[in-house]
DNA sequence: TAAATCAATCGCAATATTGCGATACAATAC
DNA sequence: GTATTGTATCGCAATATTGCGATTGATTTA
């Protein structure tokens, strides 16, 4: 069908699953690591960067800024974009907590 | 197209959104927190306690073999997956190193 | 006002993912 | 051997994602 059944799952886990499609794709990691690098940078800067069209990209920062990772303030005719603190480190908390309910336990 | 361009990103991109996107979905998250709950477990358990058909699971898991996460041991008639402690720990370290790479720096 | 610039959106084509019924396959039980 | 049980795989339908050319909309500059 293509759907996916959230409705089976709990709120956590899709969420969770959620912030990991944000991130699922080399684009969007390429996007996040260069506005760490640049502290901020504007969108005409990736599409130069990346080898991507501007529509591509532009549609990338869309799902970013969806997932709240990423904000977008208009500077005279072009947008700075840059990351949510607050958001970022939700989902760095998240994820820690999800890896943390593991330890090693060696059963098979 | 539908077809991401890999070759125009880094190595570390693209294994990072590969990690990401393999659990990049609720189903694989449950049958994560399942395994780990239970230490281990056979694939007919997961069908009975998520609600989705027997062939859906199996393909799952099969992502998630597939991604190096569990790994199946045959037992009798039926398959005992678990968690591979190795690559879970890779995960944890990918992606804690992902995430401490940005400090807020409040830009704009 | 007109021209130029930059980003968002539309519309399309190609591919990927999700889900499941049906079937095949493997190991045990009888 | 046959029957049973548990899992993998096939094939299909529905939906999602990726990518981009073309267009639109907003702002600045001349």
């Amino acid at each position: 069908m293509g759907l996916t059944k959230t409705q089976i799952f709990t709120e956590k886990q899709n969420k969770l699953a959620q912030m990991m499609k944000a991130l699922a794709h080399p684009a969007r990691i390429a996007i996040i690591q260069h506005l760490i690098k640049s502290d901020a940078c504007i969108c005409g800067d990736l599409v130069e960067e990346l080898g991507l069209a501007q529509a591509t990209i532009s549609q990338h920062l869309k799902e970013l800024k969806t997932s709240g990772l990423i904000q977008g303030t208009i500077e005279g005719t072009s947008v700075c974009y840059c990351i949510d603190p607050k958001v970022w480190n939700q989902y760095k908390i998240t994820f820690e907590s999800f890896f943390v309910t593991y330890k090693d336990k060696n059963c098979c």
